[in-house]
DNA sequence: CGAACAGGTTTAAGTTTTTAAACCTATCGA
DNA sequence: TCGATAGGTTTAAAAACTTAAACCTGTTCG
């Protein structure tokens, strides 16, 4: 019960850090919006250098929110959200089950036990 | 479409970034377990300092992840997940809806092709 | 082959986060 | 009022994160 909470929300730790950065989530709203691109690509339509684009897709690459395929020279990244996703969903699951959605304030005599 | 995930996206981003810290997610766990607790009876739980704990609560209270309750002395801190937990399945239902679950996955095999 | 190109890695620096010590404020009871 | 208790704040240092420059690897094509 708490244990599985735990459990999820530890699982969840490399999702939450992942899309704890705007340029993260750029660069996945990027992939979303125009389909799979090279490194290069995707430095051209941010702000930041290209060393800094591949650091964060490794961390991507690594949270399993995207997969690398290579074609000849380059190397098209895409998102796979359906891992991180499904670990939300159940986390987000568990929680509302757990957590009556009506709030759960606790009573001050409640409180003193 | 995209704008709307955009939007999503940064909104949630003090929900990723409050749940990206280990002690903010063993915080939320405690009071989910004991309920209401005050900031000595939370230290006594944690390996981290009384300074520390106040720290996380202040960033969870600033996330509206917890709420406080004064009286006298003591000051009860216990959670209120409904909002972050609204923005995130909102999210997820974007992301859901967008992005069909079966997918364009490439396979190791494929990639090397 | 060898030059040009795509891109990953290392490194070093700047920035942010996390932490605990020291300090300050407020409440309660004698 | 005074002392003890609960707890927030400031500060300074350590750890982690982010970044760009410089460097290295591998592919393509003349």
């Amino acid at each position: 019960m708490g244990k599985l909470a735990m459990k999820l929300f530890r699982e969840c730790l490399p999702v939450f850090q992942t899309l704890s950065d705007p340029h993260r989530q750029d660069i996945v709203l990027l992939l979303h919006e125009n389909g799979a691109m090279p490194v290069n690509e995707l430095t051209a339509r941010l702000s930041i250098s290209r060393p800094a684009v591949s650091h964060h897709l490794k961390l991507l690459l690594q949270g399993g929110f995207i997969t690398c395929e290579q074609r000849g020279k380059m190397r098209y990244y895409s998102l796979s959200l359906e891992e991180p996703v499904a670990l939300l969903r159940e986390l987000l699951s568990v929680v509302e089950a757990e957590c009556p959605p009506q709030s759960d304030s606790i009573s001050p005599m409640e409180a003193k036990r």
